[in-house]
RNA sequence: GCGCGCUUAGCUCAGUUGGUUAGAGCGACUCGUUUACACCGAGUAGGUCGUGGGUUCGAAUCCUACAGCGCGCACCA
């Protein structure tokens, strides 16, 4: 054949042509597949957070996914990807304060209806922006089924479950200790703080007769319960209930004994004075002998009027200062120095979290988490990898209630009224309710809005329609979700108590989750640290193909990856002899294929076709089993090292013969291995085995083809 | 404290249900400009598979103890 393809293959020439044809085919949207595709396959795509650029962990996931569903499409499925963005509540909200802090401004001086438009404007930006980005990495998905989190649909899911789980009595509304932040101002779930090992002073204080040991001073100043074991003998003199006088930081009080089994007598001196409002486990306590609870601390972190001369400064200044005032008091007996602890911190800023008592909306778990439990147990979810089956299980096994509200206007507002006068909460999804049905005060709207996991963990059925569409009907529940390992309790678990409990199916059959995807050295990529890979970078240096192979080859699931540059440009080399190969196979052809396609092949050309397909089988089964990193490396060894380096080598020979039976042969042979290894790649490196296959000559296309004829790889059969 | 991983060639990692001389990529070294490709080809070196014990005809693979590293969860003041 006469051949007019250059020596070296060149990405960029061909990406953006090849993604618009297969988008103008129409095939990325399952309704417009050919006849032969039946069988419902669907991925729903974790919505992309819309508040920034693409980064390198999302080029992992558009990969595998896209992986997963090229090879499901050319196995005949009826595949559905269907992609989303994210409004990603705290995370945006996060983002756009730290841009209003360069600017000098700050939310809290802001009309929240003004913020609200900034961040939106803010948000839909990045949208847009993310959705031209997406294409680069090759991505395959459905773009007339896109959804966004903040669709009015969406919202209308959200309200509606809500209700529902109101009237099952799975919600409700109440003055627990929740974890707030006082940079961020916003209570936070358990998830969003991080627990931090630090070494800190550890004060041990006269009280009274007792020595209590503490490493917040500052919160001391209301305490006036002082607990212990009702089995120490240390103490068994001390009766609970009983008063005793003792002089303390701001002047004399009466304490009470209390006796509880929550104190570890072993631990310090086996008495400690309690601060319900800052401290859950004080809190308990205090419930459970109906103790008076006060705050010391406000929001801000500063110190209240009962704090009497500290008033108004923040712990940090006043630490120092009160222990200053106990030691010249004669109250401070010892200090330690190297007392390590946990403190739980802001998992966004690192601000230490000062738990406070605060009326929320609470999800009560427990009979969300059973059945999914059961569900897990059962196997009905596959997990990959295993170990990820075990870690949801524990972590379903000692769930606690969920605080869902926050105090920021970037989310879907819980749609509540709230009671003026005994702060009653109500949900009011239709807007409708204007007394307050418990004492018949007023009420006012409420402003917090939805943790953005509360929604997002409803967005399977959600973003299929549920209950009512077709698309619902046939696509739910899904084949499988892709997503990070770090969201594993966020989303991967709530998804399916949510699924369970809203349409008693489970989301999705299995899970695969990816690791972290570092730099080259093995670090967590930080803008900080000014490591950030930007993977669109990587595609426009080494073409995307190149990319997504080298983020695939070697990278089992679960495990973070090292992104080297030196591995992409191994797999843009390998993406050169590719081109090659299908060079010099052209070249061998002749003008005239007919003959060439019917000819009988020499037993040795057959030898060299029967281990073909004897390594396609072996691909398909890890294909099957979603070990990519493996079928990559076979195929990418195949291709190379078999085909090129003996069978292509060997073949000149027989190009040369002089009988015609064997230079046909071995046309053929060529040809068909050719079009082989183009398929079986054509997953992970989709636009150069697409651009080299629209050269290929070949059969006709089958007759039910629904595209008239157009040659496209993307919807050809799967080898084997 | 409880739980989950990891430890294999200089580096990054595979090794699927235990089975012949343990693999890949990158790197190193030697040779080679043969007309598909130097983004190439032919070849070489390099590992007591963290340590000890056990199961087995046979273990990198299963069990157990220990060590080192990483991570998650937890209300020890």
């Amino acid at each position: 054949m006469s051949i007019e393809l250059l020596k070296t293959y060149n990405p960029k020439e061909v990406e953006d042509k090849i993604y618009k044809l297969w988008k103008e085919s129409g095939f990325f949207n399952p309704d417009n597949l050919p006849k032969r595709h039946q069988n419902p396959f669907t991925i729903i795509m974790p919505p992309t957070n819309a508040n920034g650029s693409l980064h390198a962990g999302h080029g992992l996931v558009m990969t595998i996914e896209d992986i997963m569903i090229r090879y499901k499409r050319m196995r005949g499925y009826k595949t559905l990807w269907l992609p989303g963005l994210d409004h990603a509540g705290f995370e945006t909200q996060v983002v756009y304060e730290k841009q209003l802090e360069k600017e000098g401004r700050s939310r809290f001086q802001m009309d929240p209806k003004e913020l609200y438009k900034e961040i939106l404007d803010f948000t839909l930006n990045n949208k847009k922006n993310i959705k031209g980005q997406i294409p680069k990495i090759g991505s395959s998905c459905d773009w007339s089924r896109e959804k966004f989190t903040l669709d009015g649909d969406i919202v209308k899911t959200v309200y509606k479950i809500f209700e529902k789980m109101a009237k099952d009595g799975l919600v409700y509304r109440g003055k627990k200790v929740i974890n707030w932040c006082p940079k961020h101002q916003t209570s936070l779930s358990d998830l969003e703080t991080a627990d931090t090992e630090q070494v800190d002073n550890f004060y041990y204080l006269q009280y009274g007769p007792f020595v209590i040991a503490t490493a917040r001073p500052e919160t001391k100043f209301g305490d006036k319960y002082v607990v212990m074991h009702p089995n120490d003998e240390r103490y068994k003199k001390y009766k609970n209930g009983q008063k005793i006088k003792l002089e303390w930081i701001n002047g004399p009080i009466t304490a009470t004994i209390i006796k509880d089994e929550a104190i570890d007598m072993t631990f310090g001196t086996g008495v400690m004075t309690i601060t319900p409002w800052h401290d859950s486990t004080d809190f308990e306590i205090a419930e459970r002998h109906n103790l008076e609870k006060e705050q010391i601390i406000d929001f801000r972190g500063k110190l209240l009027p009962i704090a009497g001369e500290f008033v108004g400064i923040s712990i940090k200044e006043a630490r120092p200062l009160i222990i200053e005032k106990l030691k010249s008091k004669g109250l401070l007996v010892k200090i330690d120095e190297n007392y390590k602890h946990v403190v739980k911190k802001c998992y966004k800023c690192e601000s230490i979290i000062e738990p406070q008592i605060k009326d929320q909306w609470f999800i009560k778990m427990k009979p969300l988490a059973e059945p999914a439990i059961k569900t897990i147990e059962d196997g009905d979810i596959e997990y990959i990898p295993e170990h990820y089956k075990k870690i949801s299980l524990h972590w379903l096994k000692n769930i606690i209630d969920w605080n869902v509200s926050r105090q920021i206007v970037w989310g879907i507002p819980i749609p509540a009224k709230i009671c003026i006068k005994c702060d009653e909460g109500i949900v009011d999804i239709d807007n409708k309710i204007s007394v307050c049905p418990k004492c018949g005060g007023d009420v006012r709207q409420e402003t917090d809005t939805f943790d953005t996991w509360f929604s997002s963990g409803q967005w399977p059925f959600a973003s299929l329609g549920f209950p009512d569409s077709k698309d619902y009907k046939e696509f739910f529940p899904t084949d499988v979700m892709e997503t990070a390992g770090e969201i594993i309790f966020f989303w991967v678990a709530r998804m399916i108590m949510f699924s369970l409990y809203v349409t008693g199916k489970i989301p999705f059959k299995t899970v695969y989750l990816h690791g972290l995807v570092l730099d080259a050295k093995g670090q967590k990529m930080s803008k900080s640290k000014g490591n950030v890979i930007n993977p669109l970078d990587l595609t426009e240096k080494y073409g995307t193909d190149a990319f997504r192979i080298g983020l695939v080859v070697g990278n089992t699931p679960g495990t973070s990856l090292a992104l080297a540059e030196d591995k992409i440009k191994g797999y843009k080399h390998f993406g050169n002899k590719l081109w090659n190969i299908a060079r010099f196979v052209l070249m061998s052809l002749p003008d005239d294929m007919s003959t060439v396609l019917k000819s009988p092949l020499t037993p040795e050309d057959q030898k060299l076709i029967d281990e073909l397909n004897v390594s396609m089988k072996e691909i398909t089964d890890d294909m099957d089993q979603y070990r990519f990193y493996l079928a990559a490396e076979k195929i990418y060894h195949y291709t190379w090292h078999a085909f090129a380096d003996k069978i292509i080598e060997e073949s000149k020979a027989k190009l040369a013969s002089e009988d015609e039976k064997i230079r046909t042969s071995a046309q053929r042979m060529l040809i068909e291995i050719l079009t082989t290894c183009l398929k079986t790649l054509h997953p992970f490196m989709p636009f150069i085995t697409e651009e080299i296959y629209s050269k290929l000559p070949l059969h006709p296309p089958p007759p039910e083809r629904a595209d008239g004829g157009k040659k496209l790889l993307m919807i050809e059969d799967w080898p084997v």
